[in-house]
DNA sequence: CCAGTTATGTACTGTATCGTTAATTTGTCA
DNA sequence: TGACAAATTAACGATACAGTACATAACTGG
């Protein structure tokens, strides 16, 4: 999103005439529409209340996208998307397979905490049944290779023997989720109900590594 | 709700003549409601919708309730209260400690996994901002509870020396939430994403005792 | 520079949905 | 029994909200 607005930036300075600028008013929407539906939720978010943050009108969103699901559908296929090219970046092949199941967990654990609207989204979408991501041939494709790279590791451990038999790479990215989905999703209610003592700056320093603590001493060998 | 519905019966046989029955329509409308916000969210839930699933009408339900505002809060605590209540029934205290922590994993796991209404409560909660919650004294006072049963295990664990030191009871119980809690709220996405492997029948029960294992050793001495 | 396509703004509409009004029935108790 | 309170019904009002009609401006290719 942020490259879109560049892009409209740089494009506007080089042809100054344009006024109209399709690419920049979708991608405009789309970043309004996520903040708005990932903190109303998809029945809660007004597309009067959307249309008013945007930079153009309500006829706009319905030009490009149709109607509310259809809006809601492209935040969430975005939202996929840019998370898990975010995940990219990771480079674990060089490192001792417990050392990169340790950097790997911290790293889901800081993506997921410095991406709630990313997460709100996958909790809107499981309180709609996953009646959106179903429809969605686009997403399903991205993520087994989340699952290879645990993959990848887990034997490598196993070979070297540090890890325990027995482990399938599906449980240990799951156990890896829950944690690190957990600790964004329920803050609000966790927190009030029991302090925020895990969810202060320094709480979630050490919550951090107690997971992957957790995560470690679950695939660890003995 | 199911002692409310025998009370009503009950007070019915005993004075036939009565039609009126305050108690059983608040009970009725209470547990329709919480179907319905559970389904469909706060704002997703249609206060029609719910007037015409209730034996009574939509009149009664401000009559009762307020507002729609009014119905969820009351949804909220009556939630809260009878998933809280339903946990008491463990006895714990005669088990050695690892034994004890296992069967309270395991139990916190099958109970959230019979109470997805209640997971999708604190879900709609959460995507609220804890709004209602925040206001509702009544509730945080019922959970301490929780944690002074970990910690009675924890503290047994480490006399005997079979639990390491340096966790705390706050984060046992919150590991054992997030792992249980998960399991249910995301279960939709999770499954769309990544196949069922976990949450078919046989999946469930290898997934319940690989987060007892998970738990036991994160807390366990060496 | 004209014809056709794409993009955009303004003002509007129909209805879904929350909530209410006003009256009626049912029970209590002096 | 009659006055009063509690419970209940049916019909209605107000408006918030998704979605649209219609006009016009900006751009493209011939």
């Amino acid at each position: 999103m942020e490259s879109q607005q560049q892009a409209e930036t740089g494009k506007n300075l080089q042809r100054q005439r344009w006024k109209q600028d399709p690419e920049g008013v979708r991608a405009n929407i789309l970043e309004v529409a996520l903040k708005e539906f990932a903190d109303r939720g998809l029945s809660g978010a007004r597309m009067d209340e959307i249309a008013a943050k945007t930079r153009t009108s309500k006829r706009m969103i319905y030009y490009y996208f149709g109607d509310k699901d259809g809006l809601y559908r492209k935040v969430l296929e975005q939202t996929y998307r840019e998370v898990r090219t975010g995940e990219k970046e990771l480079m674990l092949d060089h490192l001792a397979p417990k050392e990169a199941l340790r950097r790997l967990t911290e790293f889901t654990f800081d993506h997921h905490s410095k991406n709630p609207d990313f997460i709100r989204i996958v909790m809107i979408e499981n309180i709609h049944h996953g009646e959106y991501l179903k429809h969605s041939d686009l997403i399903r494709g991205l993520n087994q290779e989340a699952i290879s790279r645990i993959e990848a590791i887990y034997d490598k451990g196993l070979e070297q023997g540090v890890f325990r038999s027995g482990c399938s790479p599906l449980a240990i990215h799951w156990l890896i989720s829950a944690l690190s989905f957990f600790n964004v999703s329920n803050r609000v209610t966790f927190s009030l109900l029991f302090g925020d003592a895990l969810h202060d700056q320094e709480g979630q320093l050490n919550l951090r590594s107690q997971v992957a603590d957790a995560v470690l001493k679950f695939v660890a060998q003995k």
